[in-house]
RNA sequence: GCGCCCGUAGCUCAGUGGAUAGAGCCCCCGCCUUCUAAGCGGGUUGUCGUUGGUUCGAAUCCAACCGGGCGCGCCA
């Protein structure tokens, strides 16, 4: 890459002129060289400050610096046109096209691989996220923490890393008794029974479909159970329903998990009981008020945490701590955690939990979503469970489609509170980000048939012969893979032209450094941003600059720019989880 | 009261210590004989919540304060 061969051209430099003495008393590199993409055009194509940040070492002007340095560089002109020191202090590159064209052939070359690293390589990483109980509707805000994760998987995987994403299952306990109470009643009720619908329990809006599916699969024949069995019988059909629903649901989000992991097999197996056991054994619990505590204080918490209450029965943080001990005994280097931000009082409990069990908190890393504010037309829409007014994931999805929901829980950042607007995530037009991308996608697709298919002649209606054959097409997209020079002629004269082309180009080669650092900061949503830049950018191309001419080789070279193109918002889209249509 | 997150253009938001803080929407002005105008170009818009500190350099790091959200149970 440029930027590597630039930074070890700089770093060589530097040595050279501290060798010579012209840095004063340095001796020795004392920061990192980061070559970097200037904001202005004027100030090059990337630019290296490091002269600034050498300037207290070495006890000198930064702008004498770079000159000092600048002296020492040398460039093949293939790779840099010029390059000159500007004040305050930074070295400036242009880059010459003969980069920009070994850029493109590696992405030919590449392909869907374009872009994929191997940082993560030999790193085995368990996402789990959604875990949500299994006792209704999905919002929203699933969908955020689903999409999130979703994305921020596929990023782990893109980046080398060995991915298992997982489903942590609520199946048991006091919600779940809760479900049951609801759903015998609705089941009676809804098999005409006169009976009344608990109070205070969920919405029976929210769980009658379900309901109706169990009875369509098994009719009446629970109706003569005892109000306990019932409870439990009905408990148990229903929480089936509804993970099924919620796995059905995810799936046309594109989210497919290698493991739904129940709670309840961990209480079946012993494993709570056994983890209480080995808190004990390690000294971390203590028995006070009749009940089991975690001496979660000692471990960084505000306070310790009860495991087992008075009444017998044992807490979420107990089976959690189980859950997280079978996670590292199942050999993972790094465990990510993804709960809602309502969830965050409980991460000091988990992670003093984890600690207390004699592994590394450090490996668990816990990403809290903030809330989705739905809106409409910039007026937010109220919701209310208890009115029986909240919109639900699916009604989300039906409304404005899976790759706009995707695409706008993928976008922002995880820690930031979101708007999602309805009406805007319909629009199809550049306002929406999601059409737009899709749209630039699409468009190369548009471009290459106009050039492989037959067109119909706009004068005598005749289809016409298509510019290419199959053979010379195969022909070409070999060249792209092993001939950098073969997209030469693609540049224009014209300087207005060529600033969109290498724009272009520049924007599809950054595509790795992106992938990279969203993946180090956890922000898959950053690559959603980058998307948008390659379509604005393609767009700036394609008014300035037309693709089929009547000269054979500048055709072939920007027909590879195309496919390039192409191929970059394909590889990007397939992270964010985003379809890349070839016709809209 | 304590803890976590947030505060950047009229609105929605980018911005991982570097050059003159960016994009979209909104508003105004241009542009369709030409591969998708579902588009493109140009113009206007800022006490980066406030005050201090660290630094050659701060929207970015530190401290205090102000404003908003969430959490502080032997609930899940």
């Amino acid at each position: 890459m440029i930027k590597d061969k630039l930074k070890s051209v700089v770093e060589t430099a530097v040595q050279k002129a501290i060798a010579a003495g012209k840095l004063g008393a340095l001796s020795a590199l004392s920061t990192p060289i980061v070559i970097e993409k200037p904001r202005l055009a004027e100030h090059g194509d990337l630019a290296c400050g490091v002269a600034l940040k050498l300037a207290s070492a070495v006890r000198s002007s930064p702008l004498k610096i770079a000159e000092a340095i600048a002296a020492d560089i040398s460039v093949p002109e293939i790779d840099v046109s010029r390059f000159e020191v500007a004040a305050p202090g930074f070295i400036n590159f242009r880059l010459g096209t003969g980069w920009l064209c070994e850029s493109l052939k590696e992405i030919s070359k590449l392909g869907a691989d374009f872009g994929r690293s191997n940082l993560g390589a030999g790193q085995k990483v368990l996402v789990e996220y959604v875990s949500a109980n299994p006792t209704g509707d999905l919002h929203i805000g699933h969908g955020r923490g689903a999409v999130y994760g979703s994305c921020l998987s596929n990023l782990l995987a893109f980046t080398g890393h060995e991915v298992e994403q997982e489903f942590y299952i609520n199946d048991t306990g006091e919600q779940i008794a809760q479900l049951g109470r609801c759903a015998w009643a609705c089941y009676q009720r809804k098999l005409g029974q006169t009976v009344d619908y608990p109070e205070g329990g969920y919405p029976e809006v929210s769980i009658v479909q379900f309901i109706e599916t169990v009875i369509g699969k098994q009719g009446d024949q629970h109706l003569n159970l005892s109000a306990a069995e019932g409870e439990q019988k009905l408990a148990e059909l229903t929480k089936e329903v509804i993970i099924d629903w919620q796995r059905k649901l995810l799936l046309q989000l594109k989210i497919e998990f290698n493991c739904w992991y129940s709670e309840l097999s961990l209480h079946e197996r012993g494993a709570v009981e056994a983890v209480l056991e080995q808190f004990s054994q390690r000294g971390m619990s203590y028995e006070s008020e009749g009940a089991l505590w975690l001496k979660a204080k000692e471990l960084g918490d505000e306070r310790d945490r009860v495991l087992k209450k008075s009444a017998g029965n044992t807490t979420y943080l107990a089976a959690d701590a189980a859950y997280h001990l079978d996670k590292f005994k199942r050999g993972y280097d790094r465990l990510i955690t993804i709960w809602g931000a309502d969830h965050h009082g409980q991460v000091p409990g988990l992670k003093a939990a984890v600690e207390a069990l004699g592994q590394d908190p450090e490996k668990l890393e816990v990403i809290l979503t903030q809330i989705v504010n739905l809106q409409r037309d910039g007026q937010m829409v109220r919701m209310s469970k208890r009115m029986g007014t909240v919109v639900t994931l699916d009604e989300v999805m039906e409304e404005v489609g899976a790759d706009a929901v995707r695409y706008y829980l993928a976008e922002s950042n995880p820690q930031n509170p979101i708007n999602f607007d309805l009406e805007l995530a319909k629009q199809t037009s550049r306002e929406n980000p999601a059409f737009y991308i899709q749209y630039a996608h699409a468009r190369c697709c548009a471009i290459l048939r106009r050039a492989l298919e037959p067109t119909p002649n706009a004068e005598s209606g005749r289809a016409e012969q298509p510019l290419l054959s199959p053979e010379q097409w195969a022909e070409y997209l070999k060249e792209y893979q092993s001939n950098a020079s073969v997209f030469e002629p693609l540049f224009d004269l014209d300087s207005h032209v060529f600033i969109h082309q290498k724009s272009l180009i520049m924007r599809l080669q950054d595509f790795c450094e992106e992938v990279e650092e969203a993946m180090l900061a956890r922000m898959p949503g950053r690559l959603a941003r980058y998307a948008y830049d390659v379509a604005n950018d393609l767009q700036r191309f394609y008014e300035s600059c037309r693709v089929i001419t009547s000269e054979p080789d500048v055709t072939k070279a920007r027909l590879g720019l195309i496919v390039a193109t192409r191929q970059v918002l394909a590889n990007v889209l397939g992270i964010i989880g985003v379809s890349a249509p070839e016709r809209m």
